[in-house]
DNA sequence: AACCAGACCGACCCGTTGGTCGGTTAAAGG
DNA sequence: CCTTTAACCGACCAACGGGTCGGTCTGGTT
C-alpha cells in the first residue's frame, strides 16, 4: 500500500502550497488553478492525487494543521512548572509569525473555523476536533496547577480554558492587517493581568 | 431627492431579509436569488434599487448593523455608574439571541469581519469602523471608571478594551452551533473574574 | 524492443451566480 | 383618455470554478 516517492512528493508540494494560499486568501476564494499555476501542475495532476477539493483540504488539515497546532499550543504545556506562565508563553509564541515563513499558524484555526462554519460541516468538525484537543489539554494542565498550588482552588478550569481560547481566537479578528505588534502586546499584558486573578491568595509568612 | 414610499419599503424589505440570510449562511454563500425568491422579487427589481451586491451589503451594514451594534454595545455604556458591571451586562445581552427574531446581533460583526477580511477591503473597512467606535467608547468609559475610583489607576484602558473585544469576538468561533448556554455562562463568569483584577485594592477602613 | 503503469496534461463540461436589458404593469398627472 | 415614469419582470449573458476524460510521456520491467 505504499505510495511511490514521486506521488508522495507531489502531494506534499500540493498540500504545502495549498495551506499557504488558503491561509492567505481563504479556501472558497482560492481556485484550484490558483494553486496549480504556482506549482506548474495541471488539473489532471491534481485529480490524479486527490478526490476533490474538499478531500484535498482535509488532507491539509490532518497532515499539516494538526501537527502545527499541536506543536505550538499543546506540546509546550507538557511541563511540570507553573502552568500560567507556560500558557502565556505558548500563546505569545503562537501569535508570532513563523521565523522562516510568513504564516501565523496560531491564526489559521480561527480563520478556517469561521469560514467553514455553516458551509461545510465535515471540515468544521475536523477543525473543532483540534480545538477540543487543545481545550482538554489546557484544562488538564490547569487542574494540575491547582493541585500544585499555583492556581486558586475556586477556579473553574473549564471556564478558564474556554476564556483563553476565546480571547486568543478573537485576536485574529482584530489583528486583521499585518500582525500588529501593539495589539499583541496589549493582549499578552491583559492575559497576564487576568491570570493574576487566578492565583491563590498570598498567604503571609 | 426624496424616495417614493414604495421604493423605500422594498429596499427596506430587501435589507432586512438580506441581513437575515447573509447572517445565516454568509455573504458569499448566499446568492441574490436566494433572497429574491423569499421576497417574491426579481433580479430586475433588485438592480432597480441597488447598484450591485456589494452596494447592497454596504447599505445593510450602514442601515442595520451599525444601529444594532450601537444600540446593543455602545448606548448601554452611557451611564455614570461603575462601568465594569455595565460592560458585563451589555456583553451578556449582546450574546443573547434577539427576543423576537433569531439573530444574535453580537455575533454578526465577527462573522462578517472574518468573511470579508482578505476578500473585500471596502466592506472590511466599514466593519472595522464599527469596531473602532465601540472600542473608543469602551476606552472612554473605562477611563471615567478610573477617575471615579471604580478601576485601579495602573490599568491600561486601551489594553482592556482590546482584550474585551477580542474575547467577545472569539466566543463566536466557539459558539458555532446554536448559542450554547454553557459556553456563554463560562464566558461571563471569567469576564467577571478578569474584571475583579481591574478593581482598585480595597483600602481597609 | 515491447510493454505497462502511474504521473501528468489540458480541452472540455456544466452548474452557479452576478449582472444586463428590453419589455410590461400600474399609478399619477394633465 | 393619454402620457410619463418608476417599479418590476424574467430571459439571457459571461465569467468562473470544480470536476471529467481521453490522451501523452517517462521510467522501469521483461
Amino acid at each position: 500500500m505504499e505510495m511511490s516517492l514521486k506521488r508522495r512528493e507531489t502531494m506534499h508540494r500540493l498540500c504545502g502550497k495549498g495551506l499557504e494560499i488558503f491561509n492567505e486568501k481563504g479556501y472558497y476564494n482560492t481556485s484550484l488553478d490558483d494553486i496549480l499555476t504556482e506549482l506548474d501542475l495541471s488539473k489532471g495532476a491534481f485529480y490524479h492525487h486527490f478526490k476533490s477539493k474538499e478531500d484535498y483540504f482535509i488532507s491539509i488539515v490532518q497532515n499539516l494543521i494538526v501537527q502545527k497546532v499541536y506543536a505550538l499550543l499543546v506540546e509546550p504545556l507538557n511541563t511540570f512548572e507553573n502552568p500560567l506562565p507556560i500558557i502565556v508563553e505558548s500563546l505569545e509564541n503562537a501569535l508570532e509569525p513563523g521565523k522562516r515563513n510568513e504564516m501565523a499558524y496560531g491564526f489559521m484555526l480561527n480563520d478556517f473555523l469561521t469560514e467553514f462554519n455553516k458551509r461545510n460541516e465535515e471540515i468544521s468538525n475536523y477543525l473543532k476536533d483540534i480545538i477540543n484537543v487543545w481545550e482538554v489539554n489546557l484544562v488538564s494542565v490547569l487542574k494540575r496547577g491547582k493541585v500544585d498550588g499555583h492556581i486558586a482552588r475556586h477556579v473553574d478550569c473549564e471556564g478558564v480554558a474556554t476564556y483563553i481560547i476565546a480571547s486568543f481566537m478573537g485576536m485574529r479578528t482584530l489583528m486583521i492587517d499585518n500582525s500588529n505588534r501593539q495589539l499583541k502586546y496589549q493582549y499578552i499584558q491583559q492575559l497576564k493581568q487576568y491570570f493574576k486573578s487566578l492565583e491563590p491568595e498570598r498567604v503571609l509568612a
